[in-house]
DNA sequence: TGACTTTATAAAGCCCCTTTCCTAACCCCT
DNA sequence: AGGGGTTAGGAAAGGGGCTTTATAAAGTCA
């Protein structure tokens, strides 16, 4: 709410690291050119970040009748992030450099019946240890292990304060992680860690505007507004998944009736695909995921009735993206989440195809539909960035002591 | 997208003008309180407000052992501002005092068939006229005209860049107006000038994240985000009205089926009361006023077709607001104009009940669902706040004139 | 080698906000 | 009536941010 210059300088902080990812190396110039900053402040700003070894002087361009343009590029090896992904099934575990380029992953299962608190943080502990031999890295260079768990946590306090699929509530989290990892810890849900995911590094990067739609089993949307995610007055914003997209309809696990889920999350796909041709062959029963992926080859090889289950599919998401559409006039719609990454193209275009049928035309205009680039978890990449916007977090806030008086001079006389 | 310190600087300004409003007389404390400012800060900005004659010195409130209290408040008489509400079957023109009081008010009808902008601007340059000559106010004092127009416009060009309701189509709205009035000009829609009313002056004072739902002929959603209006990519944000709530349901005006509006909207609420009682005498054919004015007194004394018809209109606004409360996880969704403000907390009982029903429990339980307390047309004081916005909005920047070096010293010395 | 060009850093300036200090204004008590 | 004590409000200083301007650095080209 209340807002401070301190958080320009954060917001800048932010955009020009997420520029030199993305495009590493990269010259002082091009960074002032893409985030419309001063020279003078890119030139700080990319001062303070090499102060904190994440970005390293990489050479020159060559230059045509001056001074050649000093190149910076992320120090990959100067530290490492970990996001953490649990969902109802399994916990996934993956270990970045600074680049985001995956070092290492692990995987646990979660079985049915095992998803006590205590039994999920002991899977998050083998495997957050798991990846940080496998990749070798020494303790000390981890900046820090970011959390995403289905349902609502409060990030301050780093309870999950109610998990839908196991019906957690109220669980000390990041309390009970600190038993085993000593790293900061950051917590969030899935829905904003793919949003995160798809702001830094994904189609959604640079866009005021964005919505990130996340097909899973599950499915939600994370709100880019102004640059930033927005988590509404309780951190529960973005819970599209649970919009009643059909009066009466199917019963969700929520407990209302005609949920968005019900009819786009994988289970709903798979009810789709049983009403429509009971006996398909592509219907795996009891697994989402091999049928998803036989609709997705279907869809390859024009399979009718894979078609028309997509086809069905895209006119139930056709018609509440258009909300989403209507409601926030974004500049992109993004697909994200291992459903939409399975379909594919084909699903986009079905998709793209239901929301103009059932979107106003000018904020239709505005939007484009995409898939998400991220070709990896999106959830754990999330997770990572928000370990990764935590460590620079902290270089805002300089400890304010006094007792050291000589800390203002830093850098070396000469 | 690009935030800078004067951005702080004008939503500070806007702040501690609200809080005046509000709460007039008040003292520089009770602002530092309010808006969890500095004194100096509400210092310099209750001066500037003084410079501009905005706002005077009230004498001062008695104090228990120290120095008393100054106390500031509007200067009623320091400007007027006007308001033009223009919709599909009239134009209305309210003249306010800075307090917002109405000091003159003018309507005018359009006919249909007399619906060409030349014909449009006549009626509103008409009505400007005969509120301006009504309140007596010399011309000068006028700080501006703001004008809510329906459809989508661009706010820095002045264009009405499509009207649904008459089929215009960019029609340089502010520049044939600017040929008969001679004062700043601004324009919106009514979805936004009945947001920025709530903001500054009703349900969603002080809140971060809130939803103004306008009920009327047509309906729409306000988003106020982070303290300020969410205009989208293209301006066109808030178009709830025709999110698809019933697939392949009524036809709507928009040309889809089964929009929110041909539920909730005056000529849907008559719709539903003819299905369910189709000889009811409460309906009035082809006068929505009238049909939605009996409705409320049905409700007033229990009528059993009147309850019927409101359960099952909330019924559709429930689930519909369900969407964005899920969705933005506000504090408060505000219900505003004539149809709520008619049917009032009868149908707001019915809507609490219906929303809980679709909503999700967490975000449920963080929002609150009011009507608006503002009991005049919400467009026209929205459309007029547009003006005083305009107005404090050029205080900040100061001419670049170099010419007249002594610039920097205008107060007086003594 | 000197002139010109381009980059990067340093300095100065402006805009914000807050904290601190000091004067103004009032009450109350002697 | 005249000092304390207390509270309000303004002025100045300080800290953080960003930009513009000046200066130093590092090339190319003639």
């Amino acid at each position: 709410m209340k807002r401070t210059s301190r958080d320009i300088r954060t917001a800048n902080r932010y955009e020009v690291l997420r520029q030199i990812i993305a495009e590493s190396p990269t010259s002082r110039q091009e960074l002032a050119a893409a985030t419309g900053l001063s020279l003078a402040t890119v030139a700080t700003l990319v001062g303070e970040l090499l102060d904190l070894r994440m970005t390293t002087e990489v050479g020159f361009e060559e230059s045509a009748g001056g001074r050649p343009r000093g190149l910076v590029a992320v120090n990959a090896s100067g530290g490492a992030l970990i996001g953490v992904d649990i969902a109802e099934t399994y916990v996934h575990v993956e270990l970045f450099d600074l680049a985001l380029n995956v070092l290492a992953r692990a995987e646990e299962d979660v079985r049915p019946g095992e998803s006590l608190p205590e039994q999920v943080v002991g899977h998050v502990a083998a495997a957050v240890g798991s990846v940080v031999t496998q990749a070798g890295i020494e303790g000390a260079r981890v900046l820090g292990v970011g959390v995403s768990v289905p349902g609502q946590v409060d990030r301050a306090t780093g309870i999950s304060e109610y998990a839908p699929n196991w019906d957690w509530h109220d669980v000390p989290l990041v309390d009970l992680l600190s038993e085993y990892i000593a790293y900061p810890l950051y917590l969030d849900n899935p829905l904003r860690a793919v949003a995160v995911a798809e702001l830094w590094f994904g189609a959604a990067r640079g866009s005021g505007n964005a919505v990130v739609v996340t097909l899973g089993t599950g499915v939600g949307a994370g709100l880019v507004l102004g640059g930033a995610l927005h988590r509404g007055v309780s951190n529960s914003a973005g819970e599209w998944g649970h919009n009643t997209i059909v009066l009466d309809g199917r019963l969700c696990r929520c407990g209302n009736h005609g949920c968005v889920e019900t009819y786009v999350g994988a289970p709903g796909i798979m009810l789709n695909l049983r009403e429509l041709s009971p006996d398909s062959e592509l219907l795996h029963p009891g697994d989402q995921t091999a049928t998803i992926a036989a609709l997705a080859r279907g869809m390859l090889t024009q399979d009718p009735v894979a078609v028309k289950v997509v086809r069905h599919t895209a006119r139930y998401l056709g018609a509440s993206i258009a909300h989403l559409v209507n409601l926030f006039n974004p500049e992109v719609v993004v697909l994200s989440s291992w459903v939409a990454a399975a379909l594919g193209e084909p699903l986009v275009a079905e998709v793209r195809e239901a929301v103009a049928r059932h979107a106003l035309p000018r904020p239709m205009a505005a939007t484009e539909i995409v898939l998400s680039p991220i070709p990896t978890d999106p959830a754990c990449l999330g997770a990572a960035t928000f370990a990764l916007e935590g460590a620079l977090q902290s270089v805002g806030q300089r400890s304010a002591k006094r007792t050291t008086p000589a800390r203002t001079k830093t850098h070396n006389p000469r």
